[in-house]
DNA sequence: CCGAATCCAGAAGGATACTG
DNA sequence: CAGTATCCTTCTGGATTCGG
């Protein structure tokens, strides 16, 4: 988690802002969610949709994330191994946060995709 | 900002969701943001709100958000000096966002207020 | 009253290489 | 495939002090 985690009781009643903030913060948090909000994945298939996260962040975020009661990880007893993340019931109520989240950052799509495109365009 | 401001364009399309939070990241952004919400405030309104934040975070978190076109300042050439927050046009986008995050954590107070009426509870 | 300036500890995050 | 292990850089955020 960023920062100290759960260790703000000290303001109120904007707290609760923070305090929800403190689960989902973490470089990656956010999108990990969004994408499990999809369906299970495999670590890899997580890698995938997240280009620039190495092996060592992406095992601290999900274990942060599943500490948090958010994320379910399910082993398999095979060769080659086999793991899947999905979310559990606790997880799920973070979708209206997630949609939210979502929804103001493609409605002020003032940097990311926008720009790209930008870029292109004038290139 | 927390971590870089705004340069990661590496992911898609959960990518909007980070966009969102690098905004609102930062330890007390979000508790400003929601205070502001119910109107404009003094610097030292504001750090009533916010027991343990110094003023020296109070003044580059403020400064951030008014960076990112969120938050309006307004000084008053008077003595003693008066200067007033409130939130842009743009600020008050976010109002969903920031209602959602509240509405989380007030239904998983886990911790925090909740948490505190239990000690006084068992005291 | 509302900051700015300085200094600093610690945590978050990244690079790289290796393993059951 | 799904991670560990190690090392290292960066940046946040806090304490403290001073100024207009």
């Amino acid at each position: 988690m960023a920062r100290v985690r759960h260790d703000r009781l000290d303001c109120s009643p904007g707290c609760a802002v923070e305090a929800t903030l403190q689960f989902i913060d973490g470089k990656w948090k956010g999108v990990i969610l969004y994408h499990l909000l999809a369906g299970t994945l495999r670590f890899n298939e997580i890698r995938r949709r997240l280009p620039s996260v190495t092996p060592r962040m992406l095992t601290t975020q999900l274990r942060e994330l599943e500490a948090d009661g958010f994320v379910a990880r399910k082993v398999f007893a095979e060769v080659p191994p086999k793991v899947e993340y999905s979310l559990t019931e606790r997880g799920r109520t973070l979708e209206p946060v997630i949609s939210a989240l979502k929804a103001w950052g493609d409605a002020n799509a003032d940097l990311g995709p926008m720009r790209a495109l930008n870029d292109v365009v004038a290139a």
